[in-house]
DNA sequence: GTCTATACTCGGATAGAC
DNA sequence: GTCTATCCGAGTATAGAC
């Protein structure tokens, strides 16, 4: 897993990227992506053998990047203050490192769905959205840990939740505090 | 407005929903729409122009159904009743009727995003979202107002929020209660 | 007014030359 | 490791049959 001679591979995976989370998977021609990296179309099934395979390659770092947050939430204890680490460390990253690849993932949840690592992809969304649910609570319980993560999510998809009123607002801040209020049982704490 | 004497058109526009909610748009071909339908690929042509103009009709409807009930709602008092009225009138077609055009709608949003009239079935949506905001309120009540409706939604795509530990309970009874929450500010009521 | 036959273009994919 | 040539399938356009 080292020593390529070339980086022509990772370039197509991160031009791959841009592409499909701005215009889509299928809207997406391998000639787009040739033309950006400045070689041909055939040259590209020299590095995959097809167009899934590409998109292959960018859920799986997608997967990665979920899983490895997933495994630090989970060995957190199971208290409030620590959940709601859970709950800011998960905004942190979606309003930075995380924004194209969920943009992409918004995007493309169509294409998503129909890929064989979809299974995986869909199984692993499902660990993060229910990382702060505890086995023995209630139904309701459950339902409002997993909206709370859901909640700090839509904060940073601003297209849905957008105020007019006044955009001034920081919406992943009010989102934050809505689900701590959430996973705390209501506290306005002000 | 009428006197169509035959319904092809409308057939057409009832197998294309079926199939873009199954495969989702880019992956039907039109070869699959005429061969159910019995008709030839260029036959679609006479009754439609063009691909997207058969996805054109199928989000209208489904633009319509909302608006409607988005104008229903908007004409009901702020009363909490109410208020907790139209969070089960949305959950019950959300069950019932709405359940295929929203099963379209969320494999299809990568190609709804690049429709002409995406922008305005985004517009519809959010206002169904946030059918519950009262103007005036702050940020965070907003938020949670939006909150509901969206949990209410939630509760009817039972792939994000099933509970692996009791599958048996009913999803759209619990995301109702969890909604109910949101809105009067944390009521247990047992 | 409704549909079929045919043909054109473009994008994904393969084979083989350099 | 990349390019040329080529195939196939899907969206699209048009002419014409009924």
């Amino acid at each position: 897993m080292a020593g390529r001679r070339t980086d022509t591979r990772e370039r197509i995976q991160q031009v791959a990227l841009e592409l499909f989370a701005e215009r889509g998977y299928d809207k997406t021609s391998l000639q787009e992506v040739a033309e950006r990296l400045q070689i041909t179309r055939p040259a590209l099934y020299y590095h995959f053998r097809t167009k899934e395979e590409i998109l292959t390659g960018v859920i799986e770092r997608l997967v990665e990047s979920i899983e490895e947050l997933v495994a630090w939430g989970r060995q957190q204890p199971a208290t409030t203050e620590a959940r709601l680490e859970i709950l800011r460390r998960i905004s942190g990253l979606l309003s930075d490192q995380w924004r194209p690849l969920f943009r992409f993932a918004q995007v493309n949840q169509g294409a998503l769905e129909h890929h064989p690592k979809g299974e995986r992809l869909r199984g692993c969304v499902i660990s993060l959205v229910s990382l702060l649910c505890v086995p023995g609570e209630s139904a309701e319980k459950q339902f409002e840990s997993r909206l709370a993560v859901l909640a700090v999510i839509l904060g940073n998809l601003p297209l849905l939740f957008g105020s007019e009123s006044d955009p001034e607002t920081d919406l992943n801040e009010v989102a934050l505090r809505v689900a701590t209020k959430l996973v705390t049982g209501e506290q306005p704490d002000e």
